[in-house]
DNA sequence: TTGTAGGCGTTATCAG
DNA sequence: CTGATAACGCCTACAA
């Protein structure tokens, strides 16, 4: 492919036989050029079709406007809102977003950072795969000043920046609105307990339990890799021919508990009288099955959004800001799939 | 924030006291290199860490390696399979992924547009807003030498090259399924008609009704901005209110569709007895409404992946590729939603 | 097979 | 307020 010649800023200079110093302030809004002059040099660019060359900016200033964002699947809704907050606040500031997904493969996360620290990438935003366990591949970033912000799927011990939600909490509000409706038996989806959130969520459920006097059973509470329908599916048969079933189910996402639901529901089962069943994230499914899904609203758009605006405050900002974690709010949503008594009003 | 110095071709050339451009050549196997020396050179710059500034080499090569991908929702499932294909595709061929979204905005796109042209993008993918119905801010690439692959939502007087699949023919086929289960008045929704995907949808709605030689009533075609769950609500209302309202709906996408459903069956209406349905996309909400919806299996990962594996084919070409249009075949989908008779057999 | 030198387009420093 | 100049890190034509 050839590309045709552009027009540069030398180009605007010799026509309004000024240097391309003062073309490249103008253009800048350089403090110590003329209001006019200004004014005229941005005309001729925009007459020009002048395009600034970020790629040689980006050399010069030895900083590039493209922030990389890490995630395990694109396709999954709650990462694809966590996308679009990215996308959107990046693009409020002037900078891109470039995306990679690490199909939770700790293989993949490593080859695709790289790809990025070649790229010299001004600031990273990551969501661990499922996989991860060291971090060496991050702390470069670190290491050379390019701020990393984690969300969501965050280190288990390393500091930085992080955007979570309070995991612990929600769980074990979950767990104990289960209880409230009368469960007195309930199993856990969770996935690998090597990451964090869900090592906290299997944390506030079990709290949740204890708090509520209930015993803990270690052959209801269910681990997998990556929470599929057909984990649920596999988990829910398991369950329901365990000789005391359970008679609710707190799944950390909501693919799961769906998938419980419809299972449940194929042999018989009535949602949520002989299973209460709540999940995690408020995906959209949540109210296309029926009963619609009871689950922890995962502020997953505002998580994207919040992340990117702190990477660029930590790069626009001229000392250091310190490192801290910002905790989002979540909600328990009650619909049908959990809900066995009236409110009481 | 401050960069640390890194390491560059400079760095190891006096450290194995070789010249730069060997270092540069070495690494990027050049044939005049020895083997040999290769293999030190690319041991040493390992050893050291040493990553190549892809910023500088752009700058020198006049080309990124970065493709640009607008999209409208980054969050539709359609558009999260649309670029997790094209992250995909672009990964493995050494290519970076930077994403933005139109929100179906033609300010938007316009904007999305004019970043990436500073970016510098080797390649552009693009899926149209809504609202577009020019293309001068895509032309710009074109002209420059960037190739553009239009995906799915493609311009409708404008060459180039295409990845689509056949919205006629679908669109035919899933009508002709409802007039095969018995449905004699179809109702029709689609997107506003600017569009080509939605005017071509519209065109073998019609045909199917011809070819069964059904009546065309205009009253129950119905065009929105963005066919979703509220639209497809309004719209189900309306019909359904009607003095003789529809026995089958044809929805171009699956929200609508699911929405048909939920509201149908809220009013009473049996689906699909007394209201066939059936929607396109394939959205993973087919599977879990009740009753699942029928829909039209739209190769949205396929399409993403060979768009762009299009994109680089054109870029890495020797001599100009002719401009050509890859349509995909889709598949009719039949679930309960619009099963009417039982199979033959 | 390797080295030298120039330039990609911009910005920052320094001088005027 | 403006201009000249150097440099960011790499690649490549040309020279050796």
């Amino acid at each position: 492919m050839k590309k045709k010649s552009t027009i540069t800023i030398y180009d605007l200079a010799k026509e309004l036989n000024v240097s391309p110093s003062t073309v490249s302030r103008a253009l800048n809004d350089h403090y110590s050029i003329g209001k006019k002059t200004i004014k005229t040099i941005k005309k001729l660019a925009k007459d020009r079709g002048y395009s600034i060359n970020s790629v040689a900016a980006s050399l010069r200033k030895q900083q590039t406007n493209n922030i990389g964002v890490l995630v395990s699947w694109i396709k999954r809704p709650f990462q694809s809102s966590l996308i679009s907050g990215m996308e959107e606040a990046a693009r409020e500031s002037g900078y891109n977003v470039l995306i990679s997904q690490s199909h939770d493969k700790y293989d993949h996360e490593i080859e695709n950072t790289n790809a990025f620290y070649d790229s010299r990438i001004c600031g990273l935003v990551v969501s661990l795969a499922m996989e991860t366990t060291d971090y060496k591949h991050l702390e470069r970033f670190i290491d050379n000043g390019t701020p990393v912000v984690f969300v969501d799927r965050i280190p288990g011990h390393l500091d930085g920046y992080k955007v979570v939600i309070n995991n612990f909490e929600s769980a074990m509000k979950a767990t104990l609105h289960l209880v409230e409706q009368g469960c007195r038996r309930i199993a856990y989806f969770g996935g690998t307990e090597n990451q964090v959130i869900y090592a906290e969520r299997k944390r506030g459920y079990i709290e949740a339990l204890k708090l509520s006097g209930l015993p803990i059973d270690e052959s209801i509470i269910l681990h997998g890799d990556n929470l599929s329908a057909d984990e649920g599916v596999k988990w829910t048969t398991y369950l329901l021919g365990l000789d005391n079933p359970p008679d609710g189910i707190f799944s950390t996402n909501d693919t799961a508990a769906v998938s419980a639901i419809q299972y449940a529901k194929s042999v018989g089962k009535r949602i949520p009288e002989d299973l209460a069943i709540i999940g995690f994230n408020n995906d959209p499914l949540c109210l296309i099955i029926d009963p619609p899904l009871s689950t922890v609203h995962h502020p997953a758009f505002d998580m994207g959004k919040l992340a990117v605006e702190q990477i660029i405050r930590i790069m626009e900002a001229e000392e250091t800001i310190p490192v801290q974690t910002i905790m989002l709010e979540t909600e328990v949503i009650i619909r049908a799939s959990s809900l066995r008594k009236k409110p009481l009003d």
